[in-house]
DNA sequence: TGAGTAATTTTACGCGCGTAAATTTTTTAT
DNA sequence: ATAAAAAATTTACGCGCGTAAAATTACTCA
């Protein structure tokens, strides 16, 4: 295998011109079958690959692809993150993963990065309420943008995500039947807009039931959800603060800290005898089978946004870079039992 | 704030020659301070940054940085990828985070993108066994790379992780003071050269103690961790083939399948009265505060690792891409005590 | 076999910037 | 103030490929 300096030099050792060869790369289907063969032929015989950026610099499309999360340490959206970079390689572009650690500023600063790399889209899953609104319409203005996981409304082509209203409904329509009406666990203020969602689908879940709703929100600020799911429910059992034996956590995260709170306090967790709480939550994070007791929770249908987000990206970059009308899709969630409640 | 097309007519429009603006975007302390000034006026005017391809293409070497990990959805790996991508940030590179997710041929086809990202250096965190081992070589020759979390003999520039036999050493030693002497539960056939150190770190550090050595391998192929240390739990469980009532884990995702099994058999774990067994680790993994009960493991210098990852890779793309030694440094383990041993 | 069409080649230019060499200007040192 | 050094400018070229237009060749089907 004789590595190769150039399209020139590869085109010649092929026999074949040098914009044919171009255009292969560019689309293999686009060339003669038979070319196509020989310079396939070729490409077992030389080493050779286009160079990225000379491919890049004179290409008003390239086949690069942004996705962008809000933290990658976060198994959800690492998942999320890992489900749209598998559809977005099948269909043939390039992704890069970036992530703003939960930090506006760096958000703004992928944003910029992004514009320089030219992408023919862009899979965004925002910060939320603390994102620079500005900045990110400003971007979708130049670059097609698709938003999953976190609506911003009216931002960007598409939005894609889940359906936090049958996320809750499912979790709180299960726990009233089988027992007593959930509190709401929750930070005071998240970071994230589907918390507020979910507080509001609970509310009318519950209102639907006939039953009055109690939320208890607790103090904290910043990603290590964790931590303040499991500070936020030592302070809880201190005050007293739950009304009954049933909480619903806004989101998985949470839900881990407030069961080793549980664990710690000794309170026996599940629907069994001598539990003395149920807990239900949101997400399905990949860990949640491995809780202590394992986490009922309503589950994220991770693969179907991927799926939606990439194939509706794809739509808007063949439309030009922008649809008629922005489409939000919700797919719902569907519960996945285990034993915690 | 008026958007400019090209670096010739930035350069117009402050006033100052291209070439010398050019120097300035790679560097700006290589420009007089006056002129510094100047151009950064204009950068608050003007909206403008240098085409990306451009640049890069006409360059021997770039600012980018390649970040490779087995798996981004483990959080260990996640936390390992933040932290270097923290540093080089700092260091002034753009760096670029690609996952294998457990597969070879992917590795092998990033390694490819890579050489055409045209990296100033690459931080590879390797398969492990499975890697293809001479198309990695390959890259390194061509690449300036620096190997972290597992070391392969002899490929890339240097190699940066943590010291298994201190994190061994630590649980050992403590498991055996404080109570029974552990067994050792890993897989069979563990994709990380890793826990092969660690295997070896165990049975030494027994034999050390002048104690029996018993090594507990179960069976189970991939990334999903925490299901196969729990399945292996729950055979191990009915085989009653724990020798003792004290269980180290080669790493902390077996660590979180086996407490798991213990939970759901009712096995309470912990270091107090009335526990059936002790449960430790190695990795600090981010949820293993939040495990029930919370883990006691032995846990990475992360920070350390990837200061000195990246530090070590600056040197060598500094020293013109190789260095005259291979250098391997390890970095001791700190032992946290937590509630399961 | 001949048109008609599709594919390919030729030709030619441009993308935006890096970079080297020679020249001029500015700063620093004497 | 003058020489020396540093910085900036000018000039000129090249990187590797995209792409458009025109000319040529190969294929399709009557």
């Amino acid at each position: 295998m004789k590595k190769i300096r150039n399209m020139e030099e590869f085109a010649a050792r092929s026999g074949i011109s040098r914009p044919t060869v171009s255009k292969y790369f560019n689309d293999p289907e686009s060339v003669r079958p038979s070319t196509r063969e020989r310079i396939e032929k070729a490409l077992e015989r030389y080493e050779f690959r286009p160079n990225l950026f000379a491919m890049n610099q004179n290409r008003k499309l390239t086949k690069n692809v942004g996705i962008v999360v809000p933290f990658l340490s976060d198994p959800v959206f690492a998942e999320h993150a890992r489900a749209i970079e598998q559809r977005s390689i099948q269909a043939g572009y390039r992704p890069f993963i970036f992530s703003a650690y939960g930090r506006p500023e760096v958000e703004v600063e992928i944003l910029d990065s992004l514009r320089s790399l030219k992408p023919a889209g862009v899979l965004l899953a925002p910060l939320g309420r603390a994102s620079d609104k500005a900045e990110i319409e400003k971007f979708c203005r130049d670059v097609p943008t698709v938003l999953f996981d976190s609506n911003i409304d009216g931002m960007g082509e598409a939005f894609v995500g889940s359906d936090n209203f049958s996320f809750v409904n499912q979790t709180v329509d299960y726990l009233v039947r089988t027992g007593e009406p959930p509190c709401f666990f929750e930070m005071r203020r998240p970071a994230n807009p589907n918390a507020n969602k979910r507080r509001a689908a609970y509310i009318a879940a519950m209102q639907r039931h006939g039953l009055e709703p109690q939320v208890i929100q607790i103090e904290g600020d910043g990603w290590g959800f964790e931590e303040i799911g499991r500070q936020g429910a030592l302070r809880a059992f201190e005050d007293r603060a739950l009304p009954g034996n049933t909480v619903l956590c806004s989101n998985d995260r949470l839900a881990i800290g407030l069961l080793s709170a549980c664990y710690d306090r000794g309170l026996r967790v599940g629907r069994g005898e001598g539990c003395a709480l149920r807990v239900a939550s949101h997400d399905d994070h990949p860990f949640a089978r491995f809780t202590c007791p394992s986490l009922t929770t309503a589950a994220h249908d991770y693969e179907a946004v991927a799926e939606r987000s990439v194939q509706t990206l794809l739509e808007v970059i063949d439309a030009g870079g922008s649809l008629a009308d922005r489409k939000e899709t919700l797919f719902p969630a569907h519960l996945v039992l285990r034993a915690s409640a």
